[in-house]
Formats: C-alpha cells, structure tokens, sequence
DNA sequence: TATAGTGTTATCGG
DNA sequence: ACCGATAACACTAT
C-alpha cells in the first residue's frame, strides 16, 4: 500500500513493460476512479497512442503519450497497484513490493485498464477505490520529492510551522512522498517525538531527519516496499523498541495512528 | 458484526 | 487568506 518506494516501482513497471506499444482499448468505465472525467473521455483521448515515457514526483505518477496526446496521471491511492499482463492475462509484472493478500492474476478489483496492439494490457487494481486516474493531472502543487529535495528546502519546510513534525513530514505540498509508515520510521531513526512542533528542532534534528528520510526512502525501495522498515514491525500492542526495549506507545498525530518508542522519542 | 486502514481533499474553526 | 484538525470518501480484511 503505497507510499513513495511503492509509487516507484509502480512506476519502473511501466518504463520496464508499458512503453512504445499501441494502445488499441481503454476501459476507464468506473466513473469514481476517473472523476472528473466521465466514462470515455479518457478512452478517447489515449486510443491510437502508445505511452512513451513514465514520471513521478511523491506518490503521484503521470505517464506521456505520442502525438502530443494527454498526459495520463496515476495516484494509487490506500490500495492500487499497476500490474502488466500478457496476452493471455497472465501477470508479468507487477513490481517487486509486497502487497497484503493479493495473488498474481487475481483482478477482481481491476478498476481501470490499457489494452495494447499486442493483447497485453496495463491494469489499475485498487480494491479501495481511493485511487485515481486522470488527464493532466496537477502535479506542480506538490513540494519537491522527499527522496531528491536539498537540504535548505527540508530545513526550510520545518522551519516555519508550529504543527507536529510529523504532519509536517506528511504534508504533500511541501515534501512529496513521505506517508504513514515511513515518517514513523524516520521519527524513529532519528530519534524524535512525532509530536515536536517542527519550528522547535535545532540543527542537529533538523540533520538526523534529513539523514532518516534518505535512507528510510533507500532502504524501503531496496527491501520491496515500506512494510520492510525496521520500526513498522513494532507498529503494535505490547511491542518493544528493537533498540532499547521500551515500550512502543500508539497515539494520533497529524490525524494518523502513530508508533513511536516511550523512550528515546518521548 | 464492528472496526481499522501505508491517502487525499473538502470543510470547518481559529 | 493561512493554518491545522477533522470527516468523508469506498471497500476489504480481521
């Protein structure tokens, strides 16, 4: 479920197997995750193209089409995935991110879907449906990508907010990517309250928190996926810090259930 | 059966 | 107008 290295892998799905192929069918026929669109416009405007290059900033993906055709955006959502399959709707690839209960081939919650010249296809599955597809998606309000941005703009975005860290953190205008598991996992690595106003952090936080949102963002897209972080197995009743032993204590921050260790990020 | 959920956005109050 | 907190969205898995 996807954060910014799960939107990553979606998205070198589609450079790996979406690409310079025709698209001959469009099935944009679920009216909620193509709003505001209605059923056919986007089928218009992408049949005869072929995709031909993938983008992503954060958690939100747009791919370009020939012709000087549409820009197809992608936001998966709580639950989407991109899967490609070959003609005979065998899976071929789906990225290398585990994704909770699903079997490959299983497209009961299919809910948008690219058929190329070749018969094979690319598919929306999103069993939530809080995913979405659209035409020229507006991407600009995003905050530079979490995994790319330079220290003075990271230092910038906290300096000025009383709000908790974390929701700071969380916050797509303003860093783009960063979801519910790993600002736990970064909170944890570097060792801060996830309920720290964020214009108090000195210099030094300021640089722990830079430091765990690399490599968190790193380490999650070479595990296969933000479920792979070392504090989200943490994430639950009577557990203890893998570091310390104390207790992992569940409050809500920024709206979001949140894990952190009673110790050191007290 | 009731509830929680790895995301976004409209709405409300300050 | 800005900022932050909250509810709503749709649906499945536990």
């Amino acid at each position: 479920m996807p954060e910014l290295p799960e939107v990553e892998s979606a998205r070198a799905v589609i450079e790996r197997v979406g690409l310079n192929r025709r698209i001959v069918d469009v099935d944009d026929s679920d009216p909620y995750e193509t709003r505001p669109h209605v059923p056919g416009q986007i089928r218009e405007a992408l049949l005869g193209r072929t995709l031909t290059q993938a983008h992503r900033r954060g958690k939100s993906m747009w791919v370009d089409t020939s012709d000087d055709g549409p820009q197809l955006g992608i936001h998966l959502g709580m639950s989407g995935k991109i899967v490609i399959a070959d003609p005979e709707g065998v899976e071929i690839d789906g990225g290398d991110y585990w994704e909770r209960g699903r079997k490959p081939g299983d497209y009961r919650f299919t809910r948008f879907g690219l058929t190329f010249e070749d018969g094979g296809s690319l598919l929306l599955i999103d069993p939530r449906r809080l995913g979405r597809v659209r035409l020229d998606p507006p991407v600009e309000k995003l905050g530079p990508d979490a995994q790319f941005i330079r220290p003075d703009a990271f230092r910038a975005l906290l300096h000025s907010s009383s709000a908790p860290v974390k929701a700071r953190l969380m916050d797509q205008d303003r860093i783009a990517g960063i979801g519910n598991l790993l600002a736990d996992q970064i909170l944890w690595a570097a060792r801060i309250s996830p309920s720290r106003s964020a214009d108090e952090l000195d210099p030094d936080e300021v640089n722990r928190l830079l430091r765990a949102t690399r490599a968190a963002i790193r380490d999650a897209i070479a595990g296969g996926g933000v479920h792979t972080l070392r504090v989200v197995a943490y994430r639950k009743k009577a557990a203890r810090c893998p570091r310390d032993n104390a207790p992992m204590v569940q409050g809500t921050v920024g709206g979001r259930t949140t894990w952190w260790c009673s110790k050191e990020q007290a």
